[in-house]
DNA sequence: GAAGATTGACAAATCAATCTTG
DNA sequence: CAAGATTGATTTGTCAATCTTC
């Protein structure tokens, strides 16, 4: 268990990036969240959802892919797609060939919703993320989070 | 309104930098939590709170300052410090010159636990987040958090 | 029994409303 | 009544347990 090696310490610039980063993109989502509440009474979540949906060949997706696509656990989406089937955006169905399975399949209401959306919430997202920053550190920032997801899949737990 | 003007939507590479940049923190945060919990039964929030108090003077802050230093509002801030009271992490003050003002104040079992679970929560965060990248990707990674938070503050709401 | 998915109980975050002192 | 802070109601997320089909 290694207790009495003195650990190494994060320096004062590997704290900056990893408090900075944690921070930035909590109030970048955050910002975004609000603007998308305020703007149509959709939560990021229901955003996220009904554009991998709408993207989708039939406007439908397997749970676990949906899931997946979002890069959340099943269970979370599950809870969501609950949510959104009250207020009618989304609709569960059966899967003919394996009788286990299930699809999310996005509504006309959810269509509409989105359609509508969408123009201000890439304004948003323009504005507060894309504007404040150069291509270079754009790419930058591409080929990072690449590399943490990567980094991340292959380290189960 | 501007509602006849065609939305600039994102570029591919846009998306990627935006989904990409949102991805890798939501994953990286939850995998440092679920290791902080399982080691410690500390929760990333917890972990927070604890740092900033342990770093103040006195063990002590202010409530509001408390939570700008986490980038928290005030009532999430008053929230988890209401659960780390029930688990004697921290206790509340009243504060001297001003009545109103309420400190949070560190106990010896809050140093005790954030010196028992720092070494390991560290070793976390060089793993799945510093080790992974170079300087130069930490340095642009440092300089973006900052001009995005910088950009937030300016622009309300 | 394992895969695919949902459920329920609980923990945490958000928003508006409230309380208290200046 | 404004500032500092907390509370309560609601929504959202997590974890373990369950249900159903393969």
């Amino acid at each position: 268990m290694r207790m009495n090696e003195t650990p190494r310490w994060l320096t004062p610039a590997e704290q900056n990036a990893w408090r900075g980063f944690v921070r930035a993109q909590e109030g970048l989502s955050g910002r975004v969240s609000r603007h998308l509440q305020s703007d149509s009474s959709l939560s990021a979540a229901d955003y996220a959802v009904l554009v991998h949906l709408a993207d989708a060949p039939g406007g439908r997706m397997r749970s676990a892919d949906l899931a997946a696509s979002a890069g959340w656990e099943k269970s979370r989406m599950s809870h969501q797609v609950s949510r959104m089937v009250e207020r009618r955006l989304v609709v569960r169905e059966g899967c003919p060939e394996d009788g286990r399975g299930a699809f999310g399949v996005i509504t006309p209401e959810g269509r509409e919703m989105i359609a509508a959306t969408a123009p201000r919430h890439v304004e948003t997202v323009r504005r507060l993320f894309i504007d404040p920053l150069t291509p270079e550190e754009l790419e930058v920032l591409t080929r990072v989070a690449r590399r943490v997801l990567e980094h991340l899949e292959q380290r189960p737990m």
